[in-house]
DNA sequence: CCCACTTGAGACAAAATCGTCTCATCGCCA
DNA sequence: TGGCGATGAGACGATTTTGTCTCAAGTGGG
């Protein structure tokens, strides 16, 4: 009976994002395997965090490949990238959150390749005349993880429908709340 | 020496939004107090944690009310509201990640107040032509709590300069990113 | 000036969590 | 079928944090 890792994983996932404090023991309980198991296959919760954050890294990254960012116009590629990071968009809420208790000393590096290509992204999309350049690809890149971090907490609420979840995120970035004169 | 409740309350705000998982201890050297005088004034992290969210709650209320909701445009409203809110984004920020964690069980109401008068300002706002009707009041609330606390913690991490946060919070919540053709 | 009140520092036990270990059990493969 | 490997349950000690208590020191008001 070989342990589904990646099973472990994602309903560790699933836990941490509801309940980010959620100790080692419930967390094996939320998979179904004994505490020492868990230990068995991660040294620690440190370890386990690590893992998770690999698997974000990885889950983000590929979103970001999905979307292919550069086809299209920009807005294309936001409604695509909002939808692909869709089902990981709780894990990366939990890390994102996670990343800020550190200080700094040891950030992932896989986070700033990945902050890079949505910087660059918006950047891009500035440069085509796409975006507002008033707002600075940073801010840009911030408020889209805090959005989706927003939006998945909302479904997860009950406050928003889950099949909203794309929707809401890219209008709102992309459109803003004001109703504009052109629709 | 009469101990200012209100400013260990402050400075426990100001530790709490760097680090949610500070101990007591931490708390309190933060304080500048002993860990017994935090522990006299405050009965345990609950009761601390419940302290500060009355005071959060009382501070997003008067900046509800300084806003004005009512009075000029919505956008106008939208405005004076950031602005009202910004001294206390860090504090409340970290309230709603401390709300996520509760099951529901016993949430504030004091929360379910200001949620009314949010969703019911952007309502209005609908109802009035000035904010798209696609978007749920729930929603732009919801997007309204993300994007002050992630306005909180990009300035915090240097990502944003301090004085850009309303106005960055304010145009995209306002516009988006998209740069529309009346500009 | 003196006393009552508050504080800071630290000791102390209780509780929570962690990490490790043992042992019995179970499934699978040779 | 027999043995190997992995698992679950739980015991155990270590560590961290908490909450309480004591005691000495200091401050302010009467």
């Amino acid at each position: 009976m070989t342990l589904d890792r990646e099973q472990v994983l994602r309903s560790a996932a699933a836990l941490l994002t509801r309940k980010s404090t959620a100790t080692m023991d419930e967390v094996a309980r939320a998979a179904g395997i004994g505490r020492a198991t868990l230990h068995r296959h991660f040294a620690g919760r440190d370890a386990l965090v690590r893992a998770l954050e690999e698997l974000g890294i990885q889950e983000f990254e590929a979103a970001l490949d999905a979307a292919r960012l550069d086809e299209d116009t920009s807005e294309e590629g936001l409604r695509r990238l909002i939808a692909a990071v869709e089902p990981s968009a709780g894990l990366l809420s939990f890390l994102v959150n996670e990343n800020q208790l550190f200080e700094g000393d040891e950030v992932n590096e896989g986070w700033n390749r990945a902050d890079a290509r949505v910087a660059a992204f918006f950047r891009r999309g500035q440069e085509r005349g796409e975006f507002r350049i008033d707002l600075t690809p940073a801010w840009l890149t911030e408020a889209l993880y805090g959005l989706v971090g927003t939006g998945a907490w909302a479904v997860q609420a009950g406050r928003v429908a889950a099949q909203d979840f794309p929707y809401m995120i890219v209008e709102l970035l992309l459109g803003g709340a004001r109703r504009s004169v052109e629709q």
